[in-house]
DNA sequence: AAGCACCACAACCGCAGGTGA
DNA sequence: TTCACCTGCGGTTGTGGTGCT
Protein backbone atom coordinates (compact mmCIF):
# COMPACT_ATOMS: atom_id res chain seq x y z
CA UNK A 1 0.00 0.00 0.00
CA UNK A 2 1.09 3.63 -0.70
CA UNK A 3 1.17 6.59 1.07
CA UNK A 4 -1.69 7.72 -0.80
CA UNK A 5 -3.62 4.50 0.22
CA UNK A 6 -3.06 5.37 3.76
CA UNK A 7 -3.96 8.80 3.68
CA UNK A 8 -7.41 7.92 1.78
CA UNK A 9 -7.92 4.98 4.76
CA UNK A 10 -7.23 7.79 7.87
CA UNK A 11 -9.52 9.74 5.56
CA UNK A 12 -12.42 7.19 5.59
CA UNK A 13 -11.73 5.73 8.79
CA UNK A 14 -11.75 9.23 11.04
CA UNK A 15 -14.66 10.02 12.95
CA UNK A 16 -16.48 13.11 13.09
CA UNK A 17 -18.95 14.54 15.42
CA UNK A 18 -19.51 14.16 19.11
CA UNK A 19 -17.38 12.61 21.23
CA UNK A 20 -18.83 9.65 23.07
CA UNK A 21 -18.45 8.99 27.09
CA UNK A 22 -16.18 5.64 25.83
CA UNK A 23 -13.90 8.02 23.51
CA UNK A 24 -13.51 10.30 26.35
CA UNK A 25 -12.24 7.46 28.72
CA UNK A 26 -10.17 5.86 25.86
CA UNK A 27 -8.37 9.41 24.91
CA UNK A 28 -7.93 10.30 28.91
CA UNK A 29 -6.17 7.34 29.53
CA UNK A 30 -3.71 7.45 26.82
CA UNK A 31 -3.16 10.89 27.89
CA UNK A 32 -2.57 9.74 30.84
CA UNK A 33 0.41 7.41 29.38
CA UNK A 34 1.49 9.22 26.86
CA UNK A 35 1.06 13.14 27.99
CA UNK A 36 -0.72 15.74 26.35
CA UNK A 37 2.05 16.37 23.19
CA UNK A 38 1.73 13.77 20.60
CA UNK A 39 -1.85 13.49 19.44
CA UNK A 40 -1.16 12.22 16.12
CA UNK A 41 0.38 9.18 17.94
CA UNK A 42 -1.82 8.94 20.60
CA UNK A 43 -4.82 9.20 17.78
CA UNK A 44 -3.16 6.10 16.36
CA UNK A 45 -2.24 4.05 18.82
CA UNK A 46 -5.48 4.67 21.45
CA UNK A 47 -7.97 3.09 18.36
CA UNK A 48 -9.74 5.83 18.47
CA UNK A 49 -10.88 6.73 15.05
CA UNK A 50 -10.16 10.34 15.40
CA UNK A 51 -7.31 12.90 14.28
CA UNK A 52 -4.86 13.99 16.15
CA UNK A 53 -6.30 17.71 16.06
CA UNK A 54 -9.70 16.43 17.21
CA UNK A 55 -7.82 14.51 20.14
CA UNK A 56 -6.05 17.34 20.90
CA UNK A 57 -9.18 20.01 21.03
CA UNK A 58 -11.25 17.48 23.23
CA UNK A 59 -8.49 17.16 25.62
CA UNK A 60 -8.12 21.31 25.93
CA UNK A 61 -11.42 22.08 25.58
CA UNK A 62 -13.18 19.69 27.43
CA UNK A 63 -11.22 16.62 28.85
CA UNK A 64 -8.37 18.42 30.81
CA UNK A 65 -8.25 18.13 34.29
CA UNK A 66 -8.00 21.87 35.30
CA UNK A 67 -11.16 23.19 33.14
CA UNK A 68 -13.21 25.16 35.51
CA UNK A 69 -17.32 24.40 34.38
CA UNK A 70 -20.13 27.18 34.42
CA UNK A 71 -20.69 30.22 34.20
CA UNK A 72 -17.85 33.31 34.17
CA UNK A 73 -17.60 35.37 36.99
CA UNK A 74 -17.46 39.04 37.39
CA UNK A 75 -13.91 38.68 37.65
CA UNK A 76 -13.49 36.70 34.97
CA UNK A 77 -15.70 38.98 32.81
CA UNK A 78 -13.94 41.62 33.94
CA UNK A 79 -10.43 40.08 33.03
CA UNK A 80 -11.90 38.77 29.82
CA UNK A 81 -12.62 42.45 28.76
CA UNK A 82 -9.14 44.21 29.89
CA UNK A 83 -6.83 41.70 28.61
CA UNK A 84 -8.67 41.87 25.21
CA UNK A 85 -8.64 45.34 25.24
CA UNK A 86 -5.08 44.97 25.42
CA UNK A 87 -4.55 41.81 22.94
CA UNK A 88 -7.17 41.70 20.84
CA UNK A 89 -8.61 38.18 19.83
CA UNK A 90 -5.65 36.37 21.14
CA UNK A 91 -7.86 33.85 22.76
CA UNK A 92 -5.39 31.41 23.73
CA UNK A 93 -2.49 34.00 25.94
CA UNK A 94 -6.26 35.18 27.19
CA UNK A 95 -6.97 31.70 28.39
CA UNK A 96 -3.24 31.77 30.04
CA UNK A 97 -4.23 34.03 32.12
CA UNK A 98 -7.55 33.08 33.13
CA UNK A 99 -6.84 29.17 35.40
CA UNK A 100 -9.28 26.89 34.07
CA UNK A 101 -10.52 28.55 30.95
CA UNK A 102 -9.72 27.48 27.60
CA UNK A 103 -9.54 29.88 24.33
CA UNK A 104 -12.39 28.50 23.19
CA UNK A 105 -14.76 29.55 26.08
CA UNK A 106 -13.79 32.89 25.98
CA UNK A 107 -13.63 32.97 22.23
CA UNK A 108 -17.54 31.86 22.42
CA UNK A 109 -18.10 34.18 25.55
CA UNK A 110 -16.92 37.30 23.69
CA UNK A 111 -18.80 36.19 20.92
CA UNK A 112 -22.23 36.19 22.31
CA UNK A 113 -21.20 38.58 24.38
CA UNK A 114 -20.03 41.29 21.84
CA UNK A 115 -23.36 40.11 19.84
CA UNK A 116 -25.55 41.02 22.99
CA UNK A 117 -23.71 44.50 23.03
CA UNK A 118 -24.36 45.09 19.45
CA UNK A 119 -28.12 44.41 19.86
CA UNK A 120 -28.25 46.76 22.62
CA UNK A 121 -26.19 49.56 21.27
CA UNK A 122 -28.38 48.69 17.60
CA UNK A 123 -31.59 49.48 19.92
CA UNK A 124 -30.14 52.77 21.80
CA UNK A 125 -28.70 54.13 18.55
CA UNK A 126 -31.77 53.23 16.36
CA UNK A 127 -35.00 55.38 17.64
CA UNK A 128 -33.79 58.69 18.54
CA UNK A 129 -31.32 58.12 21.66
CA UNK A 130 -28.02 59.01 21.95
CA UNK A 131 -26.89 58.08 25.42
CA UNK A 132 -25.32 54.77 26.17
CA UNK A 133 -27.79 52.34 28.12
CA UNK A 134 -26.73 50.64 31.72
CA UNK A 135 -26.58 47.18 30.67
CA UNK A 136 -24.54 44.76 32.74
CA UNK A 137 -22.20 44.74 30.05
CA UNK A 138 -21.42 48.71 30.58
CA UNK A 139 -21.31 48.30 34.36
CA UNK A 140 -18.41 46.17 34.19
CA UNK A 141 -16.56 47.61 31.50
CA UNK A 142 -15.93 50.67 33.01
CA UNK A 143 -12.57 51.32 31.73
CA UNK A 144 -12.39 50.39 28.15
CA UNK A 145 -12.62 52.84 25.55
CA UNK A 146 -11.71 50.27 23.14
CA UNK A 147 -14.18 47.67 23.31
CA UNK A 148 -17.00 50.56 23.40
CA UNK A 149 -16.29 52.21 20.63
CA UNK A 150 -15.99 49.05 18.60
CA UNK A 151 -17.46 48.75 15.29
CA UNK A 152 -20.67 46.94 14.98
CA UNK A 153 -21.45 44.23 12.78
CA UNK A 154 -24.45 45.87 10.71
CA UNK A 155 -22.38 48.77 9.65
CA UNK A 156 -18.41 46.97 9.04
CA UNK A 157 -16.97 44.34 7.00
CA UNK A 158 -14.71 43.41 9.88
CA UNK A 159 -15.42 40.66 12.07
CA UNK A 160 -17.67 41.89 14.92
CA UNK A 161 -15.12 41.29 17.19
CA UNK A 162 -12.33 41.73 15.46
CA UNK A 163 -11.27 44.53 17.19
CA UNK A 164 -7.48 43.83 16.95
CA UNK A 165 -6.31 45.52 20.46
CA UNK A 166 -3.50 47.80 21.04
CA UNK A 167 -0.57 45.13 21.21
CA UNK A 168 -1.94 43.92 17.46
CA UNK A 169 0.58 46.39 15.66
CA UNK A 170 3.19 45.10 17.62
CA UNK A 171 3.10 41.69 17.48
CA UNK A 172 1.55 41.38 13.76
CA UNK A 173 3.80 39.06 12.68
CA UNK A 174 4.00 36.57 16.05
CA UNK A 175 0.73 34.86 15.50
CA UNK A 176 2.11 31.56 17.55
CA UNK A 177 2.77 31.88 21.32
CA UNK A 178 2.41 27.96 21.53
CA UNK A 179 4.55 26.13 24.32
CA UNK A 180 7.43 25.50 21.44
CA UNK A 181 7.53 29.42 21.03
CA UNK A 182 7.19 30.18 24.52
CA UNK A 183 10.45 27.89 25.03
CA UNK A 184 12.33 30.02 21.76
CA UNK A 185 11.27 32.86 20.01
CA UNK A 186 9.79 36.53 21.61
CA UNK A 187 7.76 38.45 19.21
CA UNK A 188 6.47 40.99 21.52
CA UNK A 189 7.38 42.89 24.82
CA UNK A 190 4.86 40.87 26.44
CA UNK A 191 6.39 37.65 25.03
CA UNK A 192 10.02 38.44 26.19
CA UNK A 193 8.63 39.01 29.85
CA UNK A 194 6.37 35.24 29.36
CA UNK A 195 9.34 33.28 27.22
CA UNK A 196 12.15 33.99 30.08
CA UNK A 197 10.76 30.23 31.63
CA UNK A 198 10.75 27.50 29.41
CA UNK A 199 7.65 24.97 29.22
CA UNK A 200 7.67 21.64 28.74
CA UNK A 201 4.18 20.78 28.61
CA UNK A 202 0.84 22.08 29.21
CA UNK A 203 0.34 21.03 32.93
CA UNK A 204 3.38 23.38 33.25
CA UNK A 205 1.80 26.06 31.92
CA UNK A 206 -1.59 25.51 33.83
CA UNK A 207 0.41 24.96 37.02
CA UNK A 208 2.29 28.54 36.34
CA UNK A 209 -0.85 30.11 35.48
CA UNK A 210 -2.46 28.98 38.56
CA UNK A 211 0.69 30.36 40.88
CA UNK A 212 0.62 33.65 39.10
CA UNK A 213 -2.85 34.26 39.16
CA UNK A 214 -3.85 32.64 42.91
CA UNK A 215 -4.28 35.73 44.32
CA UNK A 216 -6.34 37.46 41.40
CA UNK A 217 -8.68 34.33 41.01
CA UNK A 218 -8.77 31.71 43.63
CA UNK A 219 -8.69 27.98 42.19
CA UNK A 220 -12.04 26.09 41.86
CA UNK A 221 -12.59 23.10 44.41
CA UNK A 222 -12.80 20.97 40.90
CA UNK A 223 -9.10 22.51 39.93
CA UNK A 224 -7.59 20.83 42.78
CA UNK A 225 -9.73 18.07 42.87
CA UNK A 226 -8.86 17.12 39.48
CA UNK A 227 -5.28 17.57 39.94
CA UNK A 228 -5.27 15.14 42.71
CA UNK A 229 -7.42 12.60 41.46
CA UNK A 230 -5.83 12.71 37.13
CA UNK A 231 -3.57 10.74 37.97
CA UNK A 232 -5.21 7.58 39.19
CA UNK A 233 -7.18 6.75 36.62
CA UNK A 234 -6.54 4.03 35.41
CA UNK A 235 -9.16 1.30 36.93
CA UNK A 236 -11.35 4.36 36.91
CA UNK A 237 -14.58 4.05 39.49
CA UNK A 238 -17.75 5.33 38.72
CA UNK A 239 -17.29 8.23 40.79
CA UNK A 240 -14.48 9.33 39.85
CA UNK A 241 -15.48 8.93 36.20
CA UNK A 242 -18.34 11.81 36.59
CA UNK A 243 -15.34 13.83 38.14
CA UNK A 244 -14.20 13.62 34.84
CA UNK A 245 -17.14 14.03 32.84
CA UNK A 246 -19.46 16.11 35.28
CA UNK A 247 -21.62 17.25 32.11
CA UNK A 248 -22.00 14.48 29.87
CA UNK A 249 -25.03 15.65 28.34
CA UNK A 250 -23.61 15.40 24.94
CA UNK A 251 -23.10 11.98 25.63
CA UNK A 252 -24.31 9.37 23.22
C1' DA B 1 -48.42 22.22 23.16
C1' DA B 2 -46.09 23.97 19.12
C1' DG B 3 -43.20 26.98 16.80
C1' DC B 4 -39.65 30.21 16.88
C1' DA B 5 -35.62 32.83 18.26
C1' DC B 6 -31.75 33.13 20.81
C1' DC B 7 -27.89 31.43 23.52
C1' DA B 8 -24.08 28.53 24.86
C1' DC B 9 -20.93 25.46 23.71
C1' DA B 10 -18.64 21.67 21.18
C1' DA B 11 -16.31 20.65 17.20
C1' DC B 12 -14.34 21.39 12.62
C1' DC B 13 -11.46 23.89 9.22
C1' DG B 14 -7.68 26.35 7.24
C1' DC B 15 -3.51 28.39 8.05
C1' DA B 16 1.01 29.40 9.96
C1' DG B 17 4.99 28.39 12.72
C1' DG B 18 8.16 25.04 14.69
C1' DT B 19 10.91 20.96 14.33
C1' DG B 20 13.44 17.13 12.82
C1' DA B 21 15.20 14.27 9.07
C1' DT C 1 18.77 24.35 3.10
C1' DT C 2 14.64 22.17 2.11
C1' DC C 3 10.69 19.63 2.91
C1' DA C 4 7.24 17.04 5.27
C1' DC C 5 4.94 16.50 9.32
C1' DC C 6 3.02 18.00 13.73
C1' DT C 7 1.02 21.27 16.69
C1' DG C 8 -1.41 25.29 18.01
C1' DC C 9 -4.24 29.21 16.92
C1' DG C 10 -8.13 31.90 15.38
C1' DG C 11 -12.33 31.79 12.75
C1' DT C 12 -16.50 29.56 11.72
C1' DT C 13 -20.25 26.32 11.84
C1' DG C 14 -23.47 23.00 13.82
C1' DT C 15 -26.42 21.56 17.42
C1' DG C 16 -28.90 21.05 21.72
C1' DG C 17 -31.15 23.63 25.35
C1' DT C 18 -34.13 27.20 26.98
C1' DG C 19 -37.28 30.87 27.17
C1' DC C 20 -40.85 33.42 24.93
C1' DT C 21 -45.00 34.03 22.14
Amino acid sequence: MGQEDDMMMMMMMTRKGPWTEQEDVQLVSYVNMFGDRRWDFIAKVSGLKRSGKSCRLRWVNYLHPGLKRGKMTPQEERRILELHSKWGNRWSRIARKLPGRTDNEIKNYWRTHMRKKAQEKKRVLSPSSSVSNSSSYSSVCTSNPTIDSMPMMETNERSFYDTGGLEMVVIANGKSDSNNTMKSTATSVNDISETQDGYNSMDEIWKDIDSLEGDDIAPSPVWDYSFNTFWMIDGLEETESNMFFPDNKRAI
